[in-house]
DNA sequence: GGTTATACATTCATCGTTGTATGTATGTAA
DNA sequence: TTACATACATACAACGATGAATGTATAACC
């Protein structure tokens, strides 16, 4: 076939992207050839290998177009100095877990990512960045909760470092468990009212934190 | 080569897992050949595909080799009507990961489960099982919640449910966590003690548990 | 003590996938 | 208009893995 124009080229490298996504959904990272994913996208083999050096970075690059929502939500956060940080938190948690549930794409690739690929030394620079991103995330929630503990919001029994990772691990655990079994557990009700009460046990009750203080 | 007693086909069986697990470990299930798990275990194909019918089986045998601490403990638990169910819970807890965090091959296993296998149809059965014993744990701690409530003991923002729901994701979202990166985040150390505030965040009357015995 | 089932090793046939090399027609810039 | 770069399609070479079939020597059993 002919050469295409620059906004078309565009156009098949995300149908390509697009066609990765469900092959690889249905059938793992590892099972899929290339040849299925250029076949399902309308193309061959050689608009693959023209777009993309090899699968790790067809993968590398589907996992890009899904930023997790979390993360510049909280750079924003962490940068204006909010005075009520632990309900900010919250919110951006529960909004990340509603998105999450709304939008099918990320929840294809994000169980790719978790429960569809294996992570090895090709994958090397993909895991890079996820760690990094994860990372960044506690750490900056590690900040918020920092603050709050200067405001006296925090309960007494959690470190601000304690509450973030905790945090995390909830929201993990939690979008981990619904990507599982999706029926089972539905991210926008029982996933959000877990985030609530998680949220208000980390509020400083002023009685409480009158009597921890004695 | 010639036959051996039914005590050497044991072991020939467990040294074919143990080769599994470091060969799963370090390339992943899909791009290890059993040619090479075979030759990690000193023996040939032939052997590996005596003792299990294919790759999956042979990950399955070896996900069940560890059994989740866990489970066999909270089934006590629920069974014996305790009159402290958090406190019980949280030890539970607290000693899986303590657990986990000493055992090698545990943190081997999981890590293949977690992060160097996909799962697609052949897993269904391993997928179907680890679902199976996550659901009971909730159960059973859900359980033993509801009996924390009946007692007053449950903060009144938790429900069983989402204690347990949150709970369980808590535990995972921590482990995971440890698996991705086991230095930035020590389980023993860093985990228990998020674990130990999520714990105090769920009983009810603040004043006499901050500062009571823990 | 002979037979049979066992516990492997060896061999074979087949197939899918990968990366690359090459072909080609067209958009685009000079 | 030419000349080159682009956006693919096509073709090729090579390897590795799988499952099954077959071989075989011994342990276990009667």
């Amino acid at each position: 076939m002919a050469r295409r124009t620059k906004d078309e080229a565009e156009k098949t490298r995300s149908a390509i992207i697009d066609a990765a996504e469900k092959v690889f959904f249905a059938h793992g990272v590892t099972r899929s050839s290339l040849e299925l994913v250029a076949k399902e996208a309308g193309v061959t083999r050689g608009a693959v290998y023209w777009h993309f050096k090899n699968k790790p970075a067809l993968l590398h690059a589907m996992a890009q177009r899904i930023i997790l929502p979390h993360e510049d939500m909280l750079e924003k956060l962490a940068a204006q100095m909010s005075q009520t940080p632990i309900d900010d938190l919250r919110s951006v948690c529960i909004h990340t877990l509603k998105t999450m549930a709304k939008d099918k794409r990320r929840r294809h690739v994000l169980t790719i990512l978790f429960m569809r690929c294996e992570y090895i030394e090709e994958m090397f620079d993909i895991i890079k960045r996820q760690n990094a991103s994860k990372n960044r995330i506690v750490s900056l929630a590690e900040k918020l909760f920092s603050r709050a503990k200067d405001l006296k919001m925090l309960a007494p029994f959690w470190t601000p470092r304690q509450a973030a990772v905790a945090m995390e691990a909830l929201i993990i655990g939690l979008i981990l468990g619904w990507l599982e079994q999706p029926k089972r557990t539905n991210l926008a009700t029982v996933g959000a009212s877990c985030v609530e009460a998680f949220f208000i046990s980390l509020k400083a009750e002023p009685s409480s934190y009158v009597l921890s203080e004695s």
